[in-house]
DNA sequence: TCACAGTACGACCGATCGTGCTATCTTGTC
DNA sequence: GACAAGATAGCACGATCGGTCGTACTGTGA
């Protein structure tokens, strides 16, 4: 088979494609992304925009996919450049806070809300979804164990229950924010996992 | 203006249309859930269906009503019937995560996919969802502020982070059931909340 | 019993959905 | 600069969307 070689340009519309794809999402779901919408925010037409992908659930695996590397360069890699363990821990949230203040995407949390959608929906897209979850929860209980191994949490922490409350704070945090446009819950939610964590409430500007 | 007086037959399939397009909405979504999709699955005409309602956005209002009313059943009346205080707290999420396994919707909690669905859509649906959650989250609240008054928890417990905590485990344990049909998390999410609440951790069957 | 309002239906509207096919550009290679 | 292949547009398709209209049926109060 002939390995099918891409221009330059084309992988440049794809990629602004794919982009304005995850936003377009936050909002409308992954169902709800509709071709047409997303050709005309781009000033395309829809077989144009189309043509890169072959089928709606190519162009959700694309925009899943997409979202998993922004949340990855914004949420995760922040946590894993600090201190290994605790201090990765706190991290991770904070990034996570951050993210929803910078409004990355308009929708919040674009794989909250992408885990409930297709949640009902069986296919590869969901499976997608469920894989970077378990990826997110996986690099949290991570940061748990060396914290406990480094002793800067109690040895009969539960890594699993850990990695539990800090994804509900995180929900719970997005929830709120989406429903209310309002920062103090983000403040809230800081302070609350820092208490959580034991370490002195100084939360960051 | 003159009252519209209805007619027996039709509050019945009212009610029978509302009650469909919960169960639809829970997996479509309200803006998924279709008028001719709830007019197949009562084996009507769409007409007959939207007669009913004269806009979709009066359909999802009846849908978000008829939501609220199951979870208060479900959820919020058996909470109401145990003693007042700390049991009521274990009794809310208890009767949450009864609430899943019974699986009355098969998308999971109504109204955590629908504020992640609407909250970027203002509008007379959104609030209603907005206030339904407030009236969740302020009953929780008022959980808490009496265990805190009978001395069932530390006088230095905050209640609104405590509901904010509560809230994180109880969408938490809403996502990971979603996603992977796991009854473990649930007993997870069960220990997690008594934990919290320094509650021996004897879980109900 | 009779008339009327509530109920339900089927046909239909314009718009949009995802998806093809074809033609015309544009780019990279020789 | 020719040429193959990728990229994009144009057009059309069947299906479905929310919504309207005219009409037939029926429960119910007078």
């Amino acid at each position: 088979m002939v390995a099918k070689q891409k221009r330059a340009d084309g992988e440049r519309t794809r990629t602004a494609i794919v982009r304005e794809a995850v936003t377009l999402a936050t909002v409308d779901g992954l169902e709800g992304l509709s071709i047409g919408h997303l050709a005309s925010a781009l000033d395309m037409s829809k077989s144009g925009v189309y043509a890169h992908f072959g089928s709606k659930q190519e162009l959700q695996l694309a925009t899943v996919d997409e979202a998993g590397q922004i949340f990855r360069r914004e949420v995760i890699e922040p946590a894993l450049a600090a201190a290994p363990g605790l201090a990765q821990l706190v991290s991770v949230c904070d990034a996570f806070f951050d993210h929803l203040v910078r409004r990355t995407f308009p929708g919040g949390c674009f794989f909250a809300g992408a885990v409930l959608e297709m949640g009902t929906r069986p296919g590869p897209v969901k499976e997608e979804i469920a894989a970077f979850q378990l990826e997110f929860t996986a690099c949290i209980r991570q940061f748990a164990e060396t914290a406990i191994e480094r002793q800067e949490l109690p040895a009969d922490e539960d890594p699993d229950a850990l990695t539990f409350e800090l994804n509900g704070i995180i929900l719970a945090a997005n929830a709120s924010y989406v429903l209310r446009e309002d920062p103090a819950v983000l403040d809230m939610a800081r302070t609350i996992v820092r208490r959580r964590l034991n370490i002195a409430a100084t939360s960051p500007p």
